[in-house]
This record gives structure tokens, C-alpha cells and sequence, in this order.
DNA sequence: TAGTTCGTTCAGTCATAACTAAACACAAGT
DNA sequence: ACTTGTGTTTAGTTATGACTGAACGAACTA
């Protein structure tokens, strides 16, 4: 495979070892599957593109988890598929910036907790102060939170080019 | 209780049952139990304190859940527990702006995001070049992402003073 | 002291979703 | 046609964690 590193050496095995384990943890926290976070701390550690089979044994899961969880990273945008001439297998690689693609899944999903304050807002009778005012704060959060990381996701695209 | 509004009216108890129910499906998705995702949602719609069993008979939850969860939303910062002299029951209302809070939990993990990948370059070889590149690039996306939320902090800090 | 009324804790149940292994479908080679 | 090497799908298992209900402990009352 590509994703190789050269010399070998026990120390830093274990440390891209540990480091792909702890991003497993880490996706689990943020609701994502382990194997996920793993595959992502994999491709950070190791250059270029691997195929499923390569991952599979190199992470020890089963193909159809590799599946899953590759779909599923490609759906966030942080993995992208690559193929090559003849050659029947898929190759896996990182994409671009794969912590901005991150960023915009929460952009939607702040949008969608402020539409649903809103429409609270407007279903709600005007003279329940309290939850109106506090539903517009709840709105206002997620308006200026979307707001300012869409301004971060300019910003680190902006850095990259 | 204090939670209360009125006059009573069919639709808007709907209305705010359908949003207690949203929130409890979007803690949900940010890894919280639905449960503490309704209490807070409940405490978003009703004006003032709570009590446990109120609460515990509000959301047809049992006293343990409640107990479990407030103490989970207390940590946060999203709730906090009041008393009253000559009264030994619990009370809880919202604290003073429970979203900037939570913001600070997301900080706190960008910073062991960020550490976890400076130890591991620094555990790495440097002649792993590709790693030492994205391992940089993670840190600095979690340091730009800490200090763009700490800035949001304050600008939502300042908005209410 | 016994009896209440709280909040907390904990053992047990249940639901969910990650994960595996096996079956499947497709493509290419022989 | 058969075989081999792919990626995907799915039935089944397992692990996890939310949730309950009951027991517990602490603080108060009589």
C-alpha cells in the first residue's frame, strides 16, 4: 500500500498505535462509530491511499465494517475514494481539508435548532414572556454560532490556499 | 409550581410538548440521554424553578432519571440548583446563559484534541513527513477552532451584560 | 425514638447500534 | 461456464448505556 512509513521502529508504532486508538475514543464522544474515528486517525498517521483489504487487516475489522464506516466518513467528507487503472480495488485517502467538511455538518445542524426555536417561537402564544424570550435567545445562539463558524471554515480555507 | 403559563390553551401545550420531544431527540444526537435533553427543554418553555417531583411527574419520568440528569445538566452549566429557607425540596431553573456554557465543555475538548495530536508529532519521527503535516494541520484546526468558540464565547458574554 | 419526605444510588431490564460473518452481486480473467 | 477478487448488504450477536424501581441515607418532625 501507499500508507507506509519508512524506517520501521517500534516506538513510533506504538505511538501511531495509541494515537489511531484515541481518536477512535475521541469519534465515539462526538457519536461517531470507533472504527470511524480509527480509520481517520489511520490516515492521518500513514501517507497516501490504502484499499479496503489493506485497512481491514490493518485495523483488524471485519470488511463489511470497513464499508460501513468508509461510506460513512465519505458522507462527512473527510475520506474520498480514489480509483486506479486497471485496478478492481478502491483506494481510500484523506480528503482535502477534512476538519472544515466537519464543520459544516454543525453549521446544518445549528440551523436546524434555530428553525426549531423559531417555529416554537411562532406556535407558542406572545403573551408566555418567559419562553419567548428565551427561545429567542436559544435563536440567537445558534444564529451567531453558525454565523461565526462559517466565518472559521473561511478562515482555514482561506489559510490553506 | 413556578413553571407555569397561562391562560391554558390546547395548541400551545402541544406546541410545547412537540419542542420539549425535538429537544430531547437533538440531545440526542450531541450524545446527552433524551431525558436531559426534555429537561432542558422544559425549562426553555416554563418560566422559574422546579422541583423534582414535579419534574419527575411532568416529563412521566421516574425520580432517579431526574436525579441522574439534573445532576448531568448542573455539570454542564445548564441548570442550577436554587433553595428556598424552610423548604427541603430541590429546586432547579435554567442558569444565567446555559449555551455559552456548554460552549465552554466544547472548548475543553478542542484543547485535548489539539494536545492529543502535539504529543503524537512529538512522539513521532520527523522523517514522517506526511504525518508530521497533517499532525500539524490538526492542531492548528483545533487551536483556530478553540480560539474562534472562546471569542463567540465573549461576544454572546458581552451581548447580554 | 419512630415516622416522613426528600435526593441519591444501584441492580436489573430493555433498547439501540456497533460489529461480525456470511451471503450476495458484480466484474474480470481463464 | 467457472473461478477469483472485489464491495455491499443483511441477519445475528454483542456491548453499551438509558431508564426504572426499589433500597438506602440524610434531614427534618412529632
Amino acid at each position: 500500500m501507499d500508507a507506509e512509513n519508512s524506517p520501521r521502529s517500534e516506538a513510533a508504532e506504538a505511538a501511531a498505535q495509541a494515537f489511531i486508538e484515541q481518536m477512535g475514543l475521541s469519534a465515539e464522544a462526538d457519536g461517531l462509530p470507533r472504527i470511524a474515528g480509527r480509520m481517520w486517525g489511520f490516515f492521518i498517521i500513514y501517507d497516501g491511499s490504502c484499499s479496503f483489504a489493506q485497512l481491514a487487516e490493518r485495523l483488524q475489522v471485519s470488511r463489511g465494517s470497513i464499508s460501513t464506516n468508509a461510506r460513512m466518513l465519505r458522507d462527512l467528507g473527510i475520506l474520498e475514494r480514489v480509483t486506479r487503472p486497471g485496478d478492481r480495488q478502491d483506494y481510500y485517502q484523506l480528503a482535502e481539508n477534512p476538519f472544515a467538511r466537519l464543520l459544516l455538518g454543525y453549521v446544518e445542524r445549528m440551523r436546524v435548532s434555530q428553525r426549531r426555536a423559531e417555529q416554537a417561537q411562532a406556535q407558542l402564544p406572545s403573551d408566555w414572556q418567559g419562553a419567548q424570550r428565551r427561545l429567542a435567545e436559544m435563536q440567537r445562539f445558534y444564529h451567531t454560532a453558525a454565523a461565526s463558524t462559517t466565518a472559521l471554515i473561511e478562515a482555514l480555507d482561506a489559510d490553506t490556499h
